[in-house]
DNA sequence: TCTGGGGTCCTAGGACCC
DNA sequence: TCTGGGGTCCTAGGACCC
């Protein structure tokens, strides 16, 4: 492997990073003036905290914990399913307002940014700090959204800014000032740091991130991976990673899992959530107009030991029809009769456009056509009246799980009533289509 | 610490070739 | 047939992120 160097910023860089305080609570709170003050989560959907406003975390509650224990500790919480596509909007105009600062804005998440603002004090007429201050501001005003924002020499020193002071913080992190906030920073809570990584660096008797941004040259590129060394030269005020302005528009790969509780032995069940992950998947990489070349299946059994298997495909597609064989061949493979399995899931990759697909001289194209219009149908359909309208007939034995899930879950379920009674969405009038495989 | 779902990048090691 | 050097490509798996 060719060990490329390192490209180090030969300038000092100003780099932005911006958070915003609990962003999807803040939204709600944003669009429903009643909730301000008040202790709102959303993740109902979930059953566990996505987010939490400031009022709710004051009294015990963040991220990750059980709905169930939320009552306890805060029994006049407000819980709200997360509704990403609201944020998703609220999440385009920060961005939006961040541009007219600067056009090197990174969308790195739903509610973070890096913006790359060397350079921009002639233009503004002052210090970076009050054009950091005016992005909040102006933030505040035309959202009512509260943001954290973090300013340095790279864009690691801006993230470590940003967590310096939440809520509603601004940090700069000048290169002198360094020291002063990484000395007691522990070395896990750095950006790309992981806990494996801070117990191996801990046997080398380095805690904190002040103890790694010493060390020498030497001893990061014995002991530590490429990864690593980034980050070493980024502490130390050396910025190696740019900040990328392209708004991400295609994919390595798209994955679909799904847990299921309780934990099934039932194959036809099992086998019904990998082909309703397959079909997800599928819709998704249509979607981007994209033919996956390898598809990736896995099952995840009760203790969390996972198998799985990579098939590869004669040629690109998008389309479950296509693969449904070779999926039926791979669960054959991995699945163990009389095994509880909780998670089965499916990774497409090898992503190439759809529109390179080479089709082979024996291949009937219109076959393929006539394919290409169902898919077409469905995408439209599931557009309209969600993604669950349309699907394969493989999938159907989910219906089971919406059955578990029910109030009486204990009540044995027999295959013959996978298709009796009305569900949701025949009472709410809309169409229900099968496709025959 | 895990929850749960969706991503990215890097490395080591094997297969294969000249 | 063995030895050895060197390169490429591919894949599995690890680590980390939000």
């Amino acid at each position: 492997m060719t060990n490329q160097p390192l490209i180090i910023s030969s300038w000092p860089r100003a780099i932005l990073h911006l958070d915003a305080d609990a962003f999807f609570a803040s939204c709600e709170q944003a669009i429903h003036p009643e909730l301000r003050g008040k202790p709102v989560i959303c993740g109902k959907e979930r059953g566990i905290v996505a987010a939490a406003s400031y009022e709710a975390k004051a009294r015990g509650v963040s991220r990750g914990v059980r709905l169930s224990d939320v009552k306890k500790l805060c029994p006049d919480a407000i819980i709200l399913p997360s509704d990403y596509e609201t944020y998703s909007l609220f999440s385009v105009r920060m961005f939006e307002i961040l541009r007219r600062f600067s056009p090197d804005v990174e969308e790195y998440s739903i509610d973070e940014a890096f913006v790359d603002l060397t350079g921009l004090r002639r233009s503004f007429h002052g210090p970076y700090d009050s054009i950091a201050l005016k992005m909040q501001e102006t933030i505040e005003q035309e959202l009512g959204l509260s943001v954290s924002v973090g300013v340095s020499l790279s864009k690691v020193l801006a993230k470590i800014g940003s967590k310096h002071k939440k809520p509603h913080g601004l940090t700069m992190i000048p290169g002198r000032d360094i020291h002063l906030f990484l000395e007691k920073l522990p070395v896990e809570k750095v950006w790309g740091i992981g806990p494996n990584t801070a117990a191996y660096l801990g046997k080398h008797g380095i805690t904190t991130a002040l103890q790694f941004a010493q060390q020498d040259e030497r001893f990061v590129t014995t002991y530590l991976s490429k990864p690593y060394q980034e980050i070493w030269h980024e502490l130390n005020g050396r910025s190696v990673y740019p900040v990328t302005t392209e708004t991400k528009s295609s994919y390595q790969s798209i994955s679909k899992a799904k847990t299921f509780t309780p934990p099934s032995t039932d194959e036809a069940f099992v086998f019904a959530q990998l082909s309703k992950n397959l079909e997800n998947a599928c819709i998704k990489a249509r979607r981007y107009h994209l033919a996956a070349q390898r598809l990736v299946i896995f099952l995840r059994q009760q203790d969390y030991r996972s198998t799985g298997a990579e098939l590869k495909l004669s040629r690109p597609t998008a389309y479950p029809v296509e693969l449904y064989t070779l999926l039926r061949e791979g669960f054959r493979d991995l699945y163990r009769p009389n095994t509880p399995y909780r998670q089965t899931g499916v990774v497409l990759s090898g992503l190439v456009a759809e529109s390179s697909v080479q089709y082979g001289l024996f291949e009937d194209i219109a076959k393929i056509d006539r394919m290409a219009k169902v898919y077409a149908s469905i995408d439209e359909l599931s557009q309209k009246y969600g993604k669950h309208a349309v699907q394969h007939g493989a999938s159907l034995p989910t219906k089971l799980q919406a059955q578990h899930e029910g109030e009486r879950g204990d009540v044995p379920v027999r295959r013959g009533d996978l298709f009796k009674g009305e569900n949701k969405r025949q009472r709410l009038g809309l169409p229900m289509l099968h496709i025959k495989v």
